[in-house]
DNA sequence: AACTGGCACTCAATACCCGAGAGTGCCAGA
DNA sequence: TCTGGCACTCTCGGGTATTGAGTGCCAGTT
């Protein structure tokens, strides 16, 4: 492909990110200081059409980029863009006073809003290969008991069940049996452990202790990484004009978490350390055509791992928000790794 | 007030929701059957708008209804509107399979937003008198430790501290001496126990179990009811025509859980049972001047209480609404008590 | 006193036209 | 291969006319 009809893509792109509106010839010429006439831009912009890289919404309009001439954008023009010190400030500061893990995902999405200003969606952060830790029984009155999960990762789930008329000698016993299987163990292998363990039992024991092995069972089986955080959705007030095709949309999508995550995911491979883009038609979801999704995996391979991104218009600023993507991701994954 | 003067408002009110349009004399005396001409509307109408019930955009235009017209209307004129059955049914088998109390906001949010085609709010329950029920301490490596702090409600909290070079028997220990002193006490006393039962100790211990106690502090001063979950988002693009009135402020407050606890709370009194509709400026954050809040208090006031409600255009089907919010409210609260 | 029909008036919304301007495609010539 | 020139296209903005829903007021009727 001929050197300088990169650069006048490049140029279109970068235009048209800025201004919103389509461009033309003639001031492409005179913003970029290509040293040919516009005659010869026009040219080149013809057969960038040809080639599927530009269209423009009627004759006599200038030209504005299409779906892959945003993908030949971003894989090979785009210049990486230095974040600016305020950013970096923002980002290096972030974390201070952070508690506790729910609290370091509510700051990553707002810290990702605020330097992208798109929505920021962040993955709550999954073990590579997660154990129990701990099961903690606790009564919550004469006939029902709360049990408490705890993860290796620190992540905590809790769900109650009803046991009639249990003891605290009784609680303590069941305690310490499930502790005694399935801590440090896996999921799976707890679940298991547990179940043989259930079988060699007295009866009379095992009816009361097979409820707790359900519940057990519940807890386990849902994955925790399964969940995402959103935020900057007031972003989006800015493409007012493009209702339909990106508010509306977008707005549609982040209710469903289970799309959130999809749409990272198969953005997004594991163990991929680079930020994946893409572009409009490129995302399976529907709605979402004329939208892109710019995602990165954070942390680490050993101890926790998940996805985080944002999505915006395909008309969005790719190197800025590249940059600002990478960079909260390795920021945020450091972080994890200090503990 | 004259008779017929409250029927007309009634009707501009209902038809001008229903429409979106102001609404005039001769439609009105068309649609509903009222017994008069046209003229002798417009001299109610006038009488209404020097009473500052309603106004209209411009000369030679409809009339639509002020905020006080609505408040009106809201107070004295509108009949209930009883839930279809399709309603009926969506609320009362909501709560099938449910687990956790994040699952039961969840769906509870999911609901509100359903039936009333509105943005959803509702806060996590939050016990009337919340006692620590347990600590528990989990060694999360040689020098971290992970506090999960369970209250009688059943929720629970973590955070995760450096303890350095700590052993199971020393980790044993300190669990035990914080739940003598904070287990079945408020979190005030709890607090105050440990803090005196520290100047108690062996120097020696005082350090680290301070490290503990400054951890408790921290977790316990955070009020679990002061979050909120939020739903129904998409339903804002219905009303894409007042982008700034409506989408943009709604978008922005519901990025702050403050300014939405604040502005349930004002509306809402604890202990009250009936559904609060503030309307337009009566609400007291800027932005939202031009919408309504619907809101209920929800649970009971010995075992869980909070508020759910709704936001949305002031121009919003009162009726409906208000029988929407009182059913769900009423719903989750006697869920939450049978347990 | 309350209601009605009639009438003049207002004003947003719609349609229409026209000119300006930005942009294109193409071609002949450097 | 590039350039200048030229005819053509189409959007956008402004100005004007028209329409029509709706009001306010008044004189007349019940």
């Amino acid at each position: 492909m001929d050197e300088r009809k990169l650069a006048v893509l490049r140029a279109i792109v970068t235009d048209y990110v800025a201004s919103h509106e389509p461009v033309g010839s003639k001031t492409l010429v005179e913003r970029h200081h290509l040293d040919v006439s516009a005659a010869t831009i026009r040219n080149d912009m013809a057969s960038l059409e040809d080639e599927g890289y530009l269209t423009h919404p009627h004759t006599s309009a200038g030209r504005i980029p299409t779906d892959k001439g945003y993908r030949l954008f971003v894989d090979r023009l785009a210049t990486v863009k230095p974040l600016s010190l305020a950013e970096r400030r923002a980002i290096s500061s972030f974390m201070e006073g952070v508690c506790d893990l729910d609290d370091i995902v509510r700051r990553t999405v707002r810290l990702l809003a605020q330097v992208t200003r798109q929505v920021a969606i962040v993955q709550y952060p999954v073990a590579a290969s997660p154990r129990v830790r701990h099961v903690e029984l606790v009564s919550l009155g004469p006939d029902r008991v709360l049990t408490v999960v705890i993860r290796s990762t620190g992540t905590v789930e809790q769900r109650s069940f009803e046991l009639t008329d249990h003891t605290d000698t009784e609680l303590a016993g069941l305690r310490d049996w499930v502790n005694s299987l399935a801590a440090g163990r896996t999921p799976a292998d707890a679940l298991e452990a547990v179940s043989v363990a259930l079988g060699e039992l007295h009866p009379a024991e095992r009816l009361r202790a097979s409820r707790l092995a359900a519940v057990l069972s519940d807890v386990l089986s849902v994955d925790p990484g399964a969940r995402v955080m959103v935020g900057g959705v007031p972003n989006l007030t800015r493409f007012g004009t493009e209702y339909e095709t990106t508010v509306k949309p977008v707005l549609e999508a982040l209710e469903e978490q289970m799309v959130l995550l999809r749409l990272l995911g198969e953005a997004v491979k594991p163990g991929d350390d680079e930020v994946a883009v893409r572009i409009g038609g490129e995302n399976s979801y529907e709605p979402l055509q004329s939208t892109s999704v710019v995602a990165r995996g954070y942390g680490s391979a050993d101890s926790a791992w998940a996805m985080l991104g944002v999505v915006g218009p395909t008309r969005m600023d790719y190197p800025s928000t590249i940059a600002a993507v990478r960079a909260v991701a390795n920021y945020v994954g450091r972080f994890l790794q200090e503990g």
